[in-house]
RNA sequence: GGCGGGGUAGCCAAGUGGUAAGGCAGGGCUCUGCAAAAGCUCUAUCGCCGGUUCGAUUCCGGCCCUCGCCUCCA
């Protein structure tokens, strides 16, 4: 069996099958952020998501090019490029920048192409270009141009394949009846907004004068100029699913660039929300968490990558401070486990065993839609079984370093950084200080000493073959 | 109003037609000079009511609660 994955297209669970005849080559985008502000730690579950989606498809020996645009331009951002004073590029790397590094605590590979919006404006033209020869885009009074649902409908395509959408049924909310384009029909979608006063100096010059993309169009244009007409993966956060994701579908075919029977996307997959304390985040709560937030508070980036992971992607995930402070404990045990087998495989190198029970089962898992929380109880299972190994002196140097190699081939995917810090010389020297007393029996002497230890970070074990100095409080 | 998810121990969360993984927190024990670490161990009848079944938490129906989408949104 191998991986199998829902697909919101279906809504369904299917095998994952990539479009390389070869099947070894995937095209992965995600949608990724608009860099308005910082991201919260509901935007980075999705990315998080996307990563492990990255890193599994790797370890199932795929080869993933795996691209995240960043929206730069777009209506929020144009107000606060307009209230700040700040040029466009100004105020939106400053985000950027912070979203990058806020991904990099968190854990996940970098994508390899992070296309932003703004360098796509020629494709986007393009684009829009076509689907204007198509007849399915049309230009409005006031310049903009639309997405004709009516006319993409005529030509044969469905709109509505990943929802089940009654667009006469809809009810209209307020945004729409207060909205003032001059659109043909409610559910038409800009694809080229005309230039107006607010727009200060963002603007660009297209065959239908100043103005700039929509939002849909962007991820059409660069996701098919990246990875081609047609790719394998196309992820994002539910609330994506409708009117983007689904506007993407029309732009993309609409314009046929892949009418040889393909489609734009074959998987496309949503990652759920999540909930701080059972509640959706909201500043007047008091819920509301950026990651530097969490940062702040003393936590680690991998904790709340973690618990980020600790739950299946399509459930919503209660985030909890409770549950994040236990964290630490949890990945402490696994790097407490992994660091007792470093120490006993003297650095020896070992390659995986891949018929291995904890690689069996985590595989076994993982393929099944990635079900990140079985994965876990395989690891945590593990743990205690080495652990008792360990205790009762069962391993060899090689074992020890096969089954670290085996722990380091799962957390390729799980992307867990282990905390090792080198003890400097002088804890060494204090820690040896300690265990003199200790053999002398000036017990007040080495518990003195041990706090001392304690005050600057470093906790002292004594084991049957000696002191273990290592990180803590 | 339409459509779609959920309700499993103090918290988080898997899973299954044959009485329920894992993590955190908590209790007991072993080990230890004391600790720490580790191990062992204890803590749930799976929202409510009916139905199908030899047997349902798992299938069906109803109800209650909750979350999301319905053109800002990860």
């Amino acid at each position: 069996m191998g991986l199998r994955v829902f697909n919101t297209l279906s809504r369904s669970v299917e095998p994952f099958v990539p479009l390389d005849p070869a099947g070894k080559k995937v095209g992965l985008y995600c949608c990724g952020p608009t860099v308005h502000d910082f991201a919260h730690i509901g935007n980075f579950r999705t990315f998080v998501f996307a990563d492990v989606v990255r890193r599994y498809l790797a370890l199932r020996g795929f080869d993933v090019r795996h691209v995240m645009n960043i929206t730069d331009v777009e209506d929020k951002i144009i107000r606060r490029v307009n209230e700040s004073g700040k040029s466009l590029s100004e105020y939106t790397t400053e985000y950027e920048k912070a979203f990058f590094n806020d991904l990099e605590a968190l854990g996940c590979l970098m994508p390899d192409e992070r296309p932003h919006a703004t360098e796509f404006i020629g494709p986007i033209i393009k684009l829009i270009k076509k689907l204007e020869e198509n007849g399915i885009a049309y230009r409005a009074g006031d310049g903009s141009v639309y997405f004709s649902i009516e006319k993409y409908r005529e030509a044969g395509n469905r709109y509505g394949q990943l929802l089940n959408l009654n667009l006469e049924e809809m009810r209209p909310g307020k945004r729409v009846s207060s909205d003032e384009y001059e659109k043909e029909s409610i559910a038409d979608f800009a694809l080229w907004k005309a230039r107006v006063p607010e727009d200060g100096e963002v603007f660009w010059d297209s065959p239908w004068g100043e103005g700039r993309p929509g939002w849909h169009i962007e991820c059409s244009a660069m996701s098919m100029e990246l990875l081609g007409p047609s790719f394998d993966l196309h992820l994002g956060g539910e609330d994506l699913v409708f009117p983007h994701h689904e506007d993407e579908i029309a732009q993309s075919e609409g314009a046929c660039l892949q009418c040889d029977g393909r489609k734009f996307v074959k998987y496309w997959m949503h990652g759920a929300h999540l909930l701080v304390e059972g509640k959706k985040m909201s500043k007047s709560l008091g819920n509301f968490f950026t990651l530097r937030d969490l940062l702040a508070k003393g936590s680690a980036g991998r904790e709340v990558r973690y618990l980020m992971i600790s739950a299946h992607y399509r459930e919503t995930f209660n985030f909890t401070l409770d549950n994040l402070a236990g964290a630490n404990t949890a990945l402490g045990r696994i790097d407490e486990c992994a660091a007792k087998l470093r120490e006993l495989a003297l650095g020896q190198a070992a390659e995986p065993t891949t018929d291995s029970p904890l690689i069996t089962r985590f595989t076994e898992v993982m393929d099944d839609d990635l079900n990140v929380s079985a994965a876990w109880a395989a690891v945590f299972d593990w743990v205690r079984d080495t652990n008792r190994k360990l205790d009762s002196d069962e391993l060899t140097a090689g074992i020890a370093a096969t089954e670290l190699a085996n722990w380091e081939h799962i957390n390729s995917v799980l992307g867990i950084e282990p905390i090792e810090e080198e003890a400097p010389p002088e804890i060494l020297a204090l820690a040896e200080e300690r265990q003199a007393a200790r053999k002398a029996k000036d017990f007040a002497q080495s518990d003195q000493i041990r706090d001392q230890l304690a005050a600057q970070g470093w906790v002292v074990e004594d084991t049957p073959k000696g002191p273990r100095v290592k990180r803590g409080t």
